[in-house]
DNA sequence: GAGGTGACTGCGA
DNA sequence: CTCGCAGCCACCT
């Protein structure tokens, strides 16, 4: 096998945060688990730090910390927009916090496996 | 090859 | 509740 580990890495990532349904939020930790590095939360939020230069789109902006916290939107064009792209989508931010967190949490390693036997049946 | 950085998380004081 | 520290791993210089 060759180290095409890190390169997916970054594709993983991508991938799984495009996956998040509209009108929901994940977490660095949730994504990270599902990639088998729930130890390594950090590179989550790294490999997203150039989600903008990748096409198609990444929704990062449903990405938040593990206490909905917007911690990701000084990396956006404005210090707003983060805010606004959620809110856009129905999800309400107060204090560069998103409101119900706990609801809007979506886990890709729960969600997922879910969803697909739901949708099975 | 080595050192520093970071959109995180969990635990202790 | 707030503050600080350690661990984690890929990328950059």
């Amino acid at each position: 096998m060759k180290k095409e580990s890190t390169l997916n890495f970054y594709d993983r990532v991508y991938c799984i945060t495009r996956l998040i349904p509209r009108g929901r939020v994940s977490s660095y930790g949730a994504i990270a688990c599902y990639l088998s590095i729930g130890s390594a939360s950090r590179m989550v939020g790294y490999a997203l730090t150039c989600s903008h230069n990748v096409l198609p789109f990444v929704p990062a902006h449903r990405v938040v910390n593990r206490s909905g916290l917007l911690t990701g939107k000084i990396h956006f064009g404005t210090p707003t927009l983060m805010q606004q792209l959620l809110e856009n989508e129905g999800i309400i931010v107060e204090d560069d916090q998103v409101k119900y967190f706990s609801i809007l949490h979506w886990d890709p390693s729960v969600e997922l496996e879910s969803d697909y036997f739901s949708n099975l049946g």
